[in-house]
DNA sequence: GACCCCATCACATCTTCATGCTATTTCACA
DNA sequence: TGTGAAATAGCATGAAGATGTGATGGGGTC
């Protein structure tokens, strides 16, 4: 596996490349200190790195330019952000971008070694302090917002339509009657002001139900 | 480290609870059939899990349910999802209700074990297909990806369906009978293996067709 | 020209859904 | 202790959908 690193710090970038090129599991180890050392040198090269590793904070190309440019040429190679920061905008920016892994520099380096491996292996892998911070982001969506005033019984049955359920299912699955499944949806459509199955999907899908 | 496991199918709660007990690293691996049993127990507890390994699809109290009732209780504990499905929307509302890991039921016990380990040292674990999903759900979205094999008429009928269209509307909208209406619609359900509108209209809203 | 895919249409049949009406039980709250 | 909302259930009827079988014509390709 090819490892890739990029990041303006003398004194960092170093001690990574040092650190890194020791481990057994890299085949290479290169290291950059600009996005523009970088891509100079990968037009030269024959075969994309596996797995790039940048400050976001970079001089001219920033780290997120770094990830567009990576992914708009190989889909398959990680990316993983390096940063002092964890402002959730350039987290935010960076997912949005295609970066699979988001570390502080404060980690150890062998936690970041741990941290390539897990991402080279298709998992996503984040600091403890970013991954609270990405899971807030969608996180406990205030719910009073949308609040249809359907009920539990409604709710569990919106999920067996949006799962493709027929009203046999739905009442087999909820141990009721299909007649009182009946009685729900006709509920539901009123509440929700259609008249059809396929609405009642639609409005569920497109989160305009809860 | 106290784990628990919520459920439902007795064979797989009763593996991994015999799995896990004999791992060292916890000190306890309570296993619940269901989020009605599970919090009838911790009423009684003093204290919290650190981990709660839970279905997604359990029946009464789901598996998102169950997360937003630990997470009331003590922010602190972490919650792994684990699912046979690795469709975006379960995914997404997990995510949403505070989830931090999220692992296929396919998933190698010792793997479960590092997912547990990962997630209880405050890191993110996905199985490398959610991983996927999740980033490429704010991910530069491109299209060529999934290609299903549907046609430009076939995609008309479809949009016509998530549209909450019936037969008839469909077909008075692109200026065709409604038998071949019906005819395309055989046909998509051929490719996409599905059988009936509900399916569809999900599978479109989910981003899985085109 | 033979072949295949796409689009078009028909008809028959069985299942599922939408909707109108009614009714009982349970449970919270006033 | 009565009121109301929610959940439960039944029956009936017409509309919509799912599925099988079959057919025609236009565009490509080998």
């Amino acid at each position: 596996m090819r490892l890739v690193i990029i990041e303006d710090i003398d004194e960092i970038r170093n001690g990574y490349q040092e650190f890194l090129s020791l481990q057994p599991e890299f085949e290479s180890v290169d290291a950059f200190p600009s996005g523009e050392d970088f891509f100079d040198w990968l037009a030269k090269q024959s075969a994309m790195p596996g797995v790039v590793l940048t400050d976001i904070g970079l001089p001219g190309i920033s780290g997120i330019d770094c990830i567009q440019g990576i992914k708009r040429i190989s889909e398959s190679t990680e990316v993983i952000m390096l940063t002092v920061y964890d402002d959730s905008d350039r987290i935010f920016k960076s997912l949005c971008a295609g970066a699979t892994g988001y570390i502080l520099k404060a980690t150890p380096l062998n936690e970041i070694k741990t941290s390539i491996l897990t991402i080279a292996s298709g998992h996503a892998y984040m600091s403890p302090s970013i991954a609270r911070k990405v899971m807030t982001f969608f996180g406990p969506t205030k719910k009073e917002e949308t609040a249809n005033d359907l009920t539990n019984k409604e709710l569990e049955i919106v999920r067996g339509l949006v799962d493709g359920l027929s009203y046999k299912l739905i009442a087999d699955k909820l141990n009721i009657s299909i007649n009182t499944v009946r009685q729900h949806i006709r509920n539901i459509y009123k509440k929700l002001q259609v008249n059809s199955k396929g609405e009642v999907i639609s409005k569920s899908l497109k989160g305009e139900i809860n």
